[in-house]
DNA sequence: TAGATTGTTAATCGATTAACAATC
DNA sequence: TAGATTGTTAATCGATTAACAATC
């Protein structure tokens, strides 16, 4: 692999994934950078610049082959391991996630769930029993958990944040409407749906910029 | 305005958004491109250049008026106005942006709910009763509904997004894990919330990417 | 006024696209 | 083999950063 891969790069991955998933449902054997180009939306030297940032997958005169590529992808982006998760922060959006099953299937068990609402504590979700959010750092430490999901409030979520990290998890999945501030070797990937909500608008306000 | 605005900017403007909101509720009266650029991680260069896209808010020796910028790029955004929506499935993910009192008061009513559920339909959300998606487009050329959120299968997603184009719908806010097919005129905004994951993980197991 | 800080031009950097030799 | 299509280098484009004159 090429030393340091840009985020456009890694932020097009799932994208590739989700096509080639699309291409085997459709039982498509091998595809050109050209027709997955046309499907995509990216340009074809895009694609095969990007897919070579991880090496040679395709054959000249035939394209890709669909699964491979496939397998490949899954793979690049770690899609062969399995991730423990915790969730802290059970209102709507929370127990929609930790509802979410597809996630237990496609190897993201939910293992923990937090909040500090008395209403919500003792909750069953999915098998779970959503606990206090003052066992978080305990819970942490007695288990191996990989992810850690944050779905409270803007005020509560930088001290969940640091609350994980004293815990050891590897990433964390954030769902707060703010930037968490935590150690550089722990990613972040952060969801701003009101965010995406007030871009839209812009495009919606402002139709002459395309 | 300059004439064609990046998308890299647009996509910055809710985040100046955000931090000008905490900048208010701290009583910040004013703020250097510099300060700014500590707190909110982008360069104090690219900061003033963005700004600049849309006029010159700032005053040499003193920054920026806080109140003042925030109203702007309110304004720019277009988050003075109100937008009607509708909301197509309610699964997990639609009931909790159905239950999230919060777009009411920011001016983004939801004045329907549709699925093709039948334990769902009649049930009523914020006071608004589940309607069979039968009725979607009938209901969209009898009201004015600028926004159609569609929080659906995959399977059905392009299906209804087909029918708010035909209903006349002014953009759609997508949480489908698919990338819609649209008339070029309706602008889509896409939460793939799947996709952010993938990419966290990704994060994960190559820890020296950055 | 002097100091601070913007607005804006120029320089740099990185990402995307084009081109084509290599090769299946 | 001939045709198709990749892998990869070079060219272009656009976004970010640096620099500094303008100005409050």
């Amino acid at each position: 692999m090429k030393n340091k891969i840009s985020d456009a790069v890694v932020n097009r991955l799932p994208v590739y994934r989700r096509y080639l998933e699309e291409l085997i449902d459709e039982g498509v054997e091998h595809i050109s950078s050209n027709e997955l180009s046309r499907r995509i939306g990216f340009t074809a030297s895009q694609i095969r610049q990007d897919l070579n940032n991880f090496g040679g997958f395709g054959q000249q005169g035939y394209g890709y082959n669909v699964e491979d590529l496939y397998r490949e992808i899954n793979s690049i982006l770690g899609l062969d391991h399995e991730y423990s998760m915790v969730i802290v922060g059970l209102g709507n959006l929370g127990q929609a996630i930790a509802n979410h099953t597809r996630y237990y299937k496609m190897g993201f068990p939910i293992i923990g769930m937090f909040d500090i609402n008395p209403k919500l504590i003792g909750l069953k979700i999915n098998d779970i029993e959503v606990q206090d959010s003052e066992n978080l750092v305990d819970f942490l430490k007695t288990h191996k958990v990989d992810i850690g999901i944050i779905t409270t409030t803007k005020e509560a979520a930088q001290s969940i944040a640091d609350k994980m990290v004293e815990g050891g998890v590897k990433g964390i999945w954030n769902f707060a409407p703010l930037d968490l501030k935590v150690p550089k070797r722990i990613p972040v990937g952060s969801v701003h749906v009101t965010d995406t909500l007030n871009s839209l608008v812009y495009h919606i306000v402002h139709p002459d910029q395309g």
